[in-house]
RNA sequence: CGGCAGGUGGCAUAGCGGCGAUUGCAGUGGGCCGUAACCCCACGACGUAGAAACACGCUGGUUCGAGUCCAGCCCUGCCGA
């Protein structure tokens, strides 16, 4: 048993399969169901660490591949790690850049290997094998690492994700061997199987055997509809052990994260929050707000009323629509800590609503204010 | 007063005689899901598509056809007095 990460199951909810937990780590501890944000780069865009702290984030993500090509694995070692580098003293977790498989698909090649990729960056090759990523992993030191998978486009026809999905079960067994401080750092595995329940089934049956301090869901989210996304929910979670977090990768939407919560899961990240506030786009109280809509040039109130984050104590629609409007930074800086405030107290009010057993209230008031449908 | 260069969307620009006129910025709206993302898409605007009419400074002319060629005028900028 893994020294680094345990997870404590501390209250599940009566009508649904939400569940409450806690996760202790060599950088402290994580109440789930929780919302990671992400830097990529080992930065959360547009904000410090502080202020990344302060809006309530428990843990946040980093990425191998991107890391891996700049500024390179050893030079965060050198650093003294991911934690001392960026100056974030709380739970890190590093996505194995399997990802980038996916999102690089036009760049790379898939062999047994592993994913020889042609850097975004100059176009230099560079082979992401299971081996690479957790050496790279090791190297950046994070709380929890992630064996590495290939995350398959949502399009692919089941005989390639079978194949694939096989695969990324041998690249877990070869992640494992690679993994040089389990007592540090928690590897866990990802499940495939695309939206074939079957698959998905003998890809939990293989990866669970491993006994893994954690278990993630891989390869929804990534442009499937909602129905087929709850239709893996319904029983992908369930395919895995009650006794550890559960972690769907690459959800941040309100609606996603409560399906999720509903089905039993623990944790998911996304860049949603981050993205969309560079975008001009909050997410509020009363639904999706656009920034740079007309209607707002002269809203002198807060982006959210009902927010408790920095920006919406001190700035207006108004100066924030201005501000984006004319390209300023901070609006990126603004809408970014709000976003990240909103999800983070979406969470809290999540485990609350569980600890108190009416998960599915909640859910519901949530869902009557955020997305009714006038305006 | 003379010489030169120009006048095309809000601004800036492209445009062998076939234009229902380009592109960028600005504008309006939308998207974004384990971050190649301060990015992408759409639309409107000069410039009219229900019909007719007007039409790239204005007025004429050449031509089957003119934003494009010609003439005059108006305006702008630069240079010289």
């Amino acid at each position: 048993m893994s020294k680094a990460l345990e997870f404590e199951l501390l209250n599940k909810d009566t009508r649904s399969k939400a569940r409450r937990g806690r996760i202790t780590t060599p950088h402290g501890v994580i109440e789930t169901p929780v919302f990671m944000p992400v830097g990529t780069q080992a930065t959360v865009k547009a904000m410090k660490p502080e202020d990344v702290e302060k809006t309530g984030a428990q843990i946040i993500l980093a990425n191998t591949y991107h890391l891996m090509l700049r500024p390179g694995s050893d030079i965060v070692r050198a650093a003294g790690g991911l934690h001392e580098f960026m100056n974030w003293h709380k739970p890190i977790l590093t996505d194995c850049g399997g990802f980038q498989v996916f999102s690089l698909g036009h760049m790379r090649k898939i062999t047994e290997e592993g994913a020889l990729f042609a850097s975004h960056i100059d176009g230099s090759r560079h082979m992401l094998s299971p081996e690479k990523s957790i050496q790279v992993q090791n190297d950046l030191g994070a709380d929890i690492i992630m064996a590495f998978d290939e995350c398959a486009p949502p399009d692919a026809d089941r005989e390639y994700i079978a194949r694939s999905q096989a695969r990324t079960t041998r690249w877990l067994e070869r992640s494992i061997e690679a993994h040089q401080n389990p007592d540090r750092q928690a590897l866990f595995g990802i499940m495939q199987g695309g939206f074939f329940r079957d698959l998905r089934e003998e890809s939990a049956r293989e990866i669970v055997k491993f006994d893994l301090p954690g278990y993630a869901i891989g390869g929804i989210s990534v442009g499937e509809t909602k129905e087929e996304y709850i239709g893996v929910l319904e029983y992908a979670p369930d395919l895995l052990p009650e006794n550890k977090p559960r972690y769907v990768m690459g959800i941040g939407t309100p609606d996603y994260i409560f399906e999720a919560v509903e089905h039993g899961v623990d944790m998911f990240d996304c860049v949603e929050p981050t993205r969309i506030a560079r975008h001009g786009m909050a997410m509020t109280s009363q639904g999706r707000v656009s920034i740079k809509n007309a209607k707002y040039e002269r809203d002198f109130g807060p982006l959210d009323p009902a927010c408790d984050c920095y920006t919406c104590r001190h700035y207006s629609r108004a100066y924030l629509r201005h501000l984006f409007k004319a390209g300023e930074t901070m609006s990126h800086m603004l809408l970014t800590e709000h976003n990240l405030r909103f999800l983070s107290r979406l969470s809290e009010n999540i485990r609350k609503s569980i600890d108190e057993d009416r998960f599915l209230e909640y859910k519901e008031e949530f869902y009557g204010r955020y997305y009714r449908r006038d305006k």
